[in-house]
DNA sequence: CGGCGGTGGTTATACGTACAACTCCCGGGG
DNA sequence: CCCCGGGAGTTGTACGTATAACCACCGCCG
């Protein structure tokens, strides 16, 4: 009994080729078909044969219907990746990365930008896309994925200590602070305002302990911390307050936790009349295309940020693969520019 | 004869369970559990069958397959956003838009960042994604989605004047220039110069066109014009030239096609020793974060990215739907900041 | 001359869902 | 008393693919 085509009567147009379709032009079955275009063929179709097929296939322009090979293999080659706001220029960099090599793997990637910052709600799942191989979440908390836990999805995860991970890719953090407190204590700087980032995530603490273990035994010091909201706002108001304040040393430079914050460092610093870098050095974190945007230009410490967005795709597909991935540990530089210089009060 | 299961014996884990589990769970058939779990069941399954079917579908964390329901409905709920770098704040907004209607709507949204510029290579189908219900593209040039025409997928256009597409979402750009313009000639100025994207698109073009318009016959105009690569540091090349010119009557304020050349308008006006807006204007277009970001904030015009994503979204859907799917124009509002004075010579 | 292995395919499922068509049961009207 | 209608489900496909299992043919060896 003959049911009614899905599509419809209402669609008259044309209806892509299958691969019955491509069999019955090159004279075979659909399964030779499979078989050749699938490239498992070796010693089970002959070449005169696969070539028949192949070029069948081309002639008609088929392309395989990727539901129907899903349903077959339990298997959707479809990964998601779950950032915190896409519209910070690091986490576009972190997908364009990603993509670069699903794209080589004819894997599709799905992008959840988790609406609010780094704690946001748990990502949800029930709703639309149900149908995925793996997880890739950037700099989230580990509470937010618990709904993927229970899915039993491989997940990789990026900047993050989460050890309920399958592998893990970070940034060698400490070491980028190495490098901004030795530019600046070799600049002559001693006394340090640090402007770090309210969300309690472990990004953020780390970059905050890493300054502070920089600085141990070396004669600077921290001397004022102030927290904010990760924006431009944010760091202008805490950096206002950073350098108004009555600390005995007053602090000659600013430490930012990212390239926002220093923005707003920057800005601070001009509405209370004091020059960048001539009374107060200021650094960001990420280097961003904002760093070399603004004036003076950022010293900041770059992240690459695509090539972790890539290394944590590499990582996914190893796990699918079944092999072992390890956490994997990238390199920072530190970039000098003009936002830092020595202290009016040098004391060489 | 049975068949080793796809997933293989080595998937000692869990399975998800199936319409059929759910069923035999629930005493019913699977297409009992089909009909209760779509919604349409009215006249066909008493009340308390769906509800033991629910409830037993809850308990055993049942949720459909996709590939299966792809499979059977032909439709995937799947579109494709194309955006030129999604590394441009705008494009992440637009995403940002397009995604939260989608996934209102149990769509899910791939997203193809173009590699380079808007006149990118074309689309490429045959690798990734060919499960797609249709695609919007933003910003690109007709050329690159040649590829997708001959898909005879759906495809939306947002700020485009391609006339292949089922429907467009485009801003009211004639309007924001002469917002623009009204604002500069009534701060006195009347000596312009334009910064303009040397990329040739229907969005650059327009640009143009309509700061010519809004200025025809008001006693203002252009006198100068300067191309340069959509960037930082093109605007500060282009803007070096427009004002180191020797164009006979100079130009007292700088119209810059978006935000990033407003951007290295302002560092070019600062290394040739002028002060901005007293010695000269800038103003941009878009208001991304950079705006406010810089010394001093830009006057720029207001572009609601994120509605142009959500708004091609709901196009799409009217489409998929059947339903008429017209041109929409956005409104875009003029955002005045400290970029823009009156000019030193002011002739009032 | 019978059997045997390899070459070159084909046939038959099964994946999980949505839905058309069928079945069964029960009450009421002619 | 028989048939009809409709409520409540069930049975049977079909979507397009990947692959296990089967099979026909041929040449060759013992």
């Amino acid at each position: 009994m003959p049911e009614a085509r899905p599509g419809g009567p209402g669609t008259p147009g044309r209806t892509r080729p299958t691969g019955h379709d491509v069999a019955s032009a090159a004279g075979v079955s659909q399964a030779t078909v499979s078989l050749v275009l699938g490239g498992k063929w070796e010693g089970r179709v002959s070449a005169r044969t696969a070539q028949k097929v192949r070029e069948a296939a081309r002639e008609m322009g088929y392309r395989p219907n990727l539901a129907a090979r899903h349903l077959r293999l339990g298997r959707t080659r479809t990964a998601l990746l779950v950032v915190p706001a896409l519209t910070n220029e690091f986490f576009a960099a972190v997908h364009q990365g990603a993509v670069g090599i699903a794209s080589d793997h004819d894997f599709g990637l799905l992008l959840y930008p988790s609406p609010e910052g780094v704690t946001a709600a748990p990502v949800p799942f029930a709703s639309a896309s149900a149908a995925l191989d793996g997880v890739i979440a950037s700099s989230m908390a580990p509470g937010a994925l618990s709904a993927l836990r229970g899915e039993g999805l491989p997940l990789v995860m990026l900047d993050s200590d989460d050890p309920g991970s399958d592998a893990t890719v970070n940034f060698d953090i400490a070491h980028g602070m190495r490098q901004i407190a030795g530019h600046l204590l070799s600049l002559g700087h001693r006394h340090l305002a640090h402007v770090a980032s309210a969300i309690d995530s472990w990004t953020f603490t780390t970059r905050a302990d890493s300054l502070h273990q920089a600085l141990h035994g070396t004669g600077g010091s921290v001397v004022r911390t102030e927290h904010a909201p990760l924006s431009v706002a944010g760091g202008l108001e805490a950096t206002t307050r950073a350098l108004t304040g009555t600390t005995a040393p007053a602090p000659t430079a600013v430490v930012c936790d990212d390239d926002l914050l220093a923005t707003g460092a920057l800005k601070a610093a001009r509405r209370l009349g004091l020059r960048v870098p001539e009374d107060v050095s200021v650094t960001g974190f990420d280097d961003l295309a904002l760093a070399t945007a603004v004036e003076p230009e950022l010293t900041t410490v770059h992240l690459p940020a695509a090539e972790a967005g890539a290394a944590g795709m590499r990582a996914l597909l190893a796990v699918l693969d079944g092999r072992q991935a390890d956490t994997e540990l990238l390199p920072v530089t530190l970039v000098p520019r003009t936002s830092t210089g020595p202290p009016a009060t040098a004391a060489r």
